[in-house]
DNA sequence: TTAATATGATACATCAATGTCTCATATTTT
DNA sequence: AAAATATGAGACATTGATGTATCATATTAA
């Protein structure tokens, strides 16, 4: 993340940078180093300072986020659990992350670096789909590939909604939950 | 969406610039007038000569994607028929359209002046949804704005499956119906 | 065929974002 | 308190995209 060795950044510093810079690129496609360093309270050189370019900020942001969500299911997993509650689990622990999720899925096609990281939580879900397909909660002539898509739409569909404040969190998430099994069943 | 009263352009001109600037804007998003120029095969000049500027370029573009949807959706309509029906040619006619669906929903939220224009489509689809739950094909417990999200999500999902080749049209949209029926029942 | 004009190519000026550097100031560390 | 160092502010050069102007050429219309 960081180039220089001459200089250690202070983690308030880093944690202002990396919010900033989320939340704008959350909403604005078009954002620049100036517009991060102006809404982080930072001065334009800190950034450089820590930062190579613009692709590394991104790819520093890209790589916490994937984390984040990749530890919110990891932790609110129990595997030996029947499917459809880990997906409820999976569901509800995700959709209050939308602000991180949403960064993640307008980054993600254009990050190569971002791709493998995604993969794991690709291979996640569509293990979870294998295993709802054999306990029957899923039926079996629908493509995987199609429910792995509609699992990642939903969140996407869950955390808008959250966003326009039309639905709380945890509506979202059993509102998720039951657009999916009943839509796939 | 021409500025200049001194220059005419020539339909095929207009095609090429058009449809070359809807081919980068689906994959890419950092686009400059220099890359759709080239890929539309005209001089620079060309393309600012008849578009004041970017913003006025993407401005054409949207209407006229936004129309073709719209156009697509009219044609097909039978407002007579049974609410499934037409959800269903809603999707047929809609999904194999994904190359401009794609852009639209990139842009959909920048652009002020489209917005209004997509109200209309907003507004098709939340009368049919309603006339779905009258017709007791989705459950009326379910929030208007959640279902009108599932159908617009879902064309988005079908459409890429179309685009990776994992299915076929008319199969996305025959899935499509029936994951939105089943789900939102 | 001839006149009108749209296009392509090129040169040019402008502007915004990027990235570097320096130094005074603020903060942390010792 | 003193030394070390991270930051902020500003100056600076660079680069890439934008937009304009000109003129020769190709296309269309008369």
């Amino acid at each position: 993340m960081a180039k220089e060795s001459r200089h250690t950044i202070r983690p308030q510093t880093l944690e202002a940078i990396l919010e900033a810079a989320l939340l704008l690129f959350n909403t604005d496609s078009g954002v620049t180093m100036s517009d991060i360093a102006k809404a982080a309270g930072v001065g334009r050189a800190t950034l450089h300072r820590h930062f190579q370019d613009k692709d590394d900020l991104i790819q520093t942001l890209s790589a916490r986020c994937m984390e984040e969500m990749n530890a919110a299911v990891r932790t609110t997993d129990r595997p030996d659990q029947p499917a459809v509650d880990r997906l409820h689990a999976m569901l509800k622990s995700t959709i209050p992350l939308g602000d991180r999720y949403a960064f993640l899925s307008f980054e993600r096609m254009e990050n190569k670096d971002l791709q493998s990281s995604y993969e794991e939580q690709l291979n996640w879900t569509t293990a979870l789909i294998e295993q709802l397909k054999k306990e029957q909660a899923i039926a079996k002539d629908v493509p995987t590939s199609w429910a792995v898509a509609q699992v990642d739409q939903v969140i996407w569909t869950a955390w808008t909604a959250v966003w326009n404040s039309e639905l709380t969190p945890d509506n979202a998430a059993d509102l998720a939950l039951r657009t999916l099994l009943k839509g796939l069943s």
